[in-house]
DNA sequence: CGAGTTATCATGGTT
DNA sequence: TGATAACTCG
């Protein structure tokens, strides 16, 4: 009788499980479900990953590994079945005390590892899963990036390398200062070897883990190679010496510390049964190693990847980690997931169209049940700024239409890109954040109150040292600097250490007394960071270094950045304060310091904010958006100048362009210019190859009006596409430049282009034309043959057109209509106020805003 | 030594 | 184009 009981349990218990994975397609299921071995999962974008990620380690957990399944509980009673097959009828989830019934062979949640690469990844899957198995169990799943998980080993173990368990984390600029020290002890010539591709060469030594000593042996025949080897063996002893690790480091290091410490190793081992590792298509050499090392007899390793989303090569990924997974575990199973839940199908079949011209793929074609949708837009614009309007005549569309600022996405493959957008944003007053580029912590009022808290942490470290040593100025120059290098490397020492008995050596003698004041100034430092929380000890640090007076003097003089500075430091405690709120008794100042070294700017992205956001390619990997903008489709832009001598580089272009295309959910806007103003001269690029991979049944293409009436002149050929004639025949939209909103204005602007010969229909058009674009019209350019306004250049003011007043009720082409509020003269211009009836009250600039009166005050 | 000037430089993407 | 390094002068 108890027999039979057991069975039915575990039959309902089978059936149980797999309802409660239901949502998942079978492909995604099958991932879920095997928990044992080496697993490799090709998911394509849009596949769910995540998704699988989390279901698997839930179902760990939860149900424990699939190996158990022939255990049973060992008593059942018939209550237990009876509450089972309710859970299993009613489909709903089984009573806590039968779920503690149902696993197989227990899986602790502290057993998963999950390593992705940005720390944003990281917290989604750990939020996901807190929302799937509770706070606690959550939390208790190590989900980490790369980095991190090394920092954290290191920390642990760092004593058993040599290095001091406080230390600090160099980032590329600190690399770049060790590198010029490592230059002028060695007398090596900067023009000889830059020390851009000096970097460049370890990093990729690292990568590969080749030590010091092997390179040296390997380049023994060649100039450079021997010289590198020799900048490598002394740049390492640097930030040995310094107790630091860059980027690098921290892995290199750490398969180091795995390699040489079995001990570690099957601590850690034993510790994590259950590996995951997400993006796999861009792991190097040294995370492989990694992985592997960490990966115990059972080979219980998850990896997940892409090989057309591998978009670091340049970094050190090599895609050879996701062709060879199979060969390297032969026990290996793979899983494709080929379903798409993102896209629309004419945005998927134009990414296949991309990816498919490359040759280096393990092959996967995507599909979707989601409907064909919009066709996939291309337009060609004049040149930066008209293309920057284009995309914000759009997303007012959009708006007008009841969308959100925030589904809006512009991408872009380098961030010098997004000056000449931020700037079209900037002044129409389009609300929007820029993600990458200059980050808050590269400024460098930031980094020198950084470096401060560096010494403290870390008093060996000599390159955070020289950094502010005399910053604010304190009259320790150069010379001086360069003697207590000296000393110090003569007694092995740090600087800080001769500077604290700069009193003993004849040859400091002229800068004893600044020198002796910097010292007790630090240790004043440190008393503070004694008897005082983190944040407040921050801002003592401010003040005690000099640091605010200096800013505060330099604001006196009329100094404009140095308001804007003070404001940055003042930011800079307020970040400090969250991490001690976020971390409570746990705040360190190891910790802060860790944080915003391995931080990034996606990290910090959120999209809850009503704001269109602008980042590069890379930065949008793994999120998605229902409008995406890819700007600057252009040979010698993207793909980029420098991959085009490189078949390999080229491919790795177009993984990029994959990426970038398979973020858009509903409509993705291709966009290029004829001519752009790039490192500081205008370039005119053809139109970029990519575009032309994609079949034109998923596209539909338009350009500028003034390129337009120049092809119709016949004035103006593009050897974009041969097979499509320029002229218009089928085209007779409204004529020349005078448009007026009576005439479909903007919408009708932006037709199909000519020089494609496509008809245009009306009925087409895309909406919102009605009563917008008159701002155009307004502006009083009608003559024809003059060129469009564009913001950053703007038309002559005609007298009288732009004077607004309060009461005034204004067409902002992007937000509509709106009641002036306030009109304040700023910069040879007037900001305007504006109480949009959509979108509420906004700042826009008279002469840029795409801004026309309707009626005066009554 | 420090401030101000000029020259040069790079500008592919990121932890 | 913009930012930083190198250089000059006080």
């Amino acid at each position: 009788m108890a027999t039979d009981l057991r069975t039915e349990f575990c039959t309902l218990r089978d059936t149980y499980i797999e309802q409660q994975f239901g949502r998942l397609n079978e492909m995604q299921r099958r991932a879920v479900f095997t928990t044992e071995g080496p697993l490799l999962i090709l998911a394509g974008a849009g596949s769910g990953k995540t998704t699988v990620l989390v279901n698997r380690i839930a179902n760990l957990i939860r149900f424990g590994s699939a190996h158990g399944s022939r255990e049973t509980p060992r008593e059942v009673t018939a209550e237990d079945v009876r509450a089972l097959r309710a859970a299993v009828d009613n489909k709903t989830q089984a009573p806590a005390w039968l779920e503690g019934m149902l696993s197989r062979s227990p899986v602790r949640s502290w057993n998963i590892m999950a390593i992705t690469f940005t720390n944003k990844a990281a917290g989604e899957l750990r939020s996901r899963l807190c929302g799937m198995l509770g706070e606690e169990a959550g939390q208790e799943v190590f989900a980490s990036t790369f980095h991190s998980a090394c920092v954290r080993f290191l920390r642990r173990y760092a004593e058993e390398l040599g290095w001091p368990r406080s230390f600090t984390i160099y980032d590329t600029d600190d690399a770049q200062r060790v590198m010029k020290n490592v230059y002028k002890e060695l007398n090596v010539d900067d023009k000889f070897l830059p020390v851009k591709s000096a970097l460049n060469q370890l990093g990729r030594w690292k990568d590969q883990l080749v030590s010091p000593a092997e390179a040296a042996q390997a380049n023994a025949g060649s100039t450079k190679g021997a010289l590198a080897a020799r900048i490598y063996a002394q740049y390492e002893k640097k930030l040995k010496d310094a107790g630091a690790f860059d980027f690098d480091d921290l892995i290199y290091q750490t398969v180091i510390l795995l390699r040489e410490h079995p001990e570690v190793r099957q601590y850690y081992q034993e510790r994590y049964r259950y590996l995951l590792v997400d993006e796999y298509q861009d792991t190097s050499v040294a995370q492989f190693q990694l992985v592997s090392l960490l990966t115990g007899p059972e080979q219980n390793i998850c990896v997940v990847g892409d090989d057309d989303q591998s978009i670091y090569r340049f970094r050190g990924a090599t895609i050879e980690n996701i062709l060879n997974f199979e060969k390297y575990y032969p026990r290996a199973r793979t899983i494709r997931l080929e379903q798409n839940y993102r896209s629309t199908s004419n945005i998927l079949n134009a990414a296949n169209c991309v990816i498919c011209h490359n040759t280096e793929r393990k092959g996967k074609e995507l599909w979707t049940n989601n409907g064909e949708g919009e066709k996939v837009h291309v337009y060609r614009a004049e040149n930066e700024s008209d293309e920057a309007m284009h995309i914000a005549d759009v997303i007012g569309q959009h708006l007008r239409a009841g969308g959100h600022l925030s589904d809006h996405a512009i991408l872009y493959r380098m961030n010098a890109q997004s000056a000449p957008i931020e700037n079209y944003f900037t002044r129409a007053g389009i609300p929007h954040k820029i993600v990458g580029g200059q980050r808050f912590n590269d400024r460098k009022e930031v980094k020198d109150i950084h470096s401060y808290m560096s010494i403290v942490a870390n008093p060996q470290d000599d390159v955070r040292l020289r950094r502010i040593i005399n910053e604010p100025a304190r009259k320790i120059g150069a010379t001086t600097i360069e003697t207590i290098a000296e000393l110090a490397a003569q007694e092995g020492v740090s600087m800080l250490h001769i500077i604290s008995r700069a009193d003993q050596y004849a040859r400091l003698s002229r800068a004893v007394m600044p020198l002796l004041s910097f010292y007790q100034m630090y240790q004043k430092l440190c008393d503070a960071l004694e008897t005082s929380p983190l944040d407040l000890f921050a801002s003592q640090l401010i003040e005690l270094t000099g640091y605010k007076r200096m800013l505060e003097q330099q604001a006196a003089q009329g100094h404009e950045d140095a308001e804007d500075r003070l404001q940055n430091l003042g930011q800079l405690v307020n970040n400090v304060k969250n991490y001690c709120d976020q971390k409570g008794v746990d705040a360190t100042l190891e910790g802060y310091l860790e944080e915003i070294a391995l931080i990034s700017d996606i990290d910090s992205y959120n999209e809850d904010s009503d704001q269109v956001v602008l980042m590069t390619i890379h930065s949008a990997k793994g999120l998605e958006f229902p409008y995406v903008f890819l700007v600057g489709m252009e040979e010698g832009v993207f793909p980029s100048e420098m991959s085009k001598y490189s078949e390999a580089d080229l491919e790795e272009e177009r993984r990029l362009a994959y990426v970038g295309i398979t973020r858009a959910k509903k409509e993705l806007y291709l966009s290029n210019s004829v001519s752009r103003m790039l490192y500081g001269q205008t370039r005119r690029n053809e139109p970029s190859r990519f575009l032309r991979e994609i079949e034109p049944e998923y596209l539909e293409e338009s350009c500028s009006p003034a390129l337009e009436r120049a092809s119709r002149m016949g004035g103006w050929r593009q050897d974009y596409s041969d097979t499509v004639p320029g002229g218009a025949s089928g085209y007779s939209g409204p004529s020349g430049w005078g448009r007026t909103a009576a005439s479909g204005g903007f919408g009708a602007g932006y037709s199909r282009a000519a020089y494609l010969n496509r008809e245009y229909n009306a009925g087409e058009q895309r909406p919102a034309s009605r009563g917008f674009g008159a701002g155009y019209a307004a502006r009083g350019t009608g003559t024809p043959g003059a060129s469009r306004p564009a913001p950053a250049a703007p038309a002559k003011p005609t007298p009288g057109s732009k004077r607004y007043a309060p009461g005034d009720i204004v067409m902002h082409k992007v937000f509509g209509r709106g009641k002036v509020l306030r009109v304040t003269p700023a910069a040879g211009d007037f900001i305007v106020e504006i109480n949009f009836e959509k979108v509420g009250v906004k700042k826009t600039m008279a002469n840029f805003a795409p801004l026309t009166k309707v009626s005066s005050e009554e």
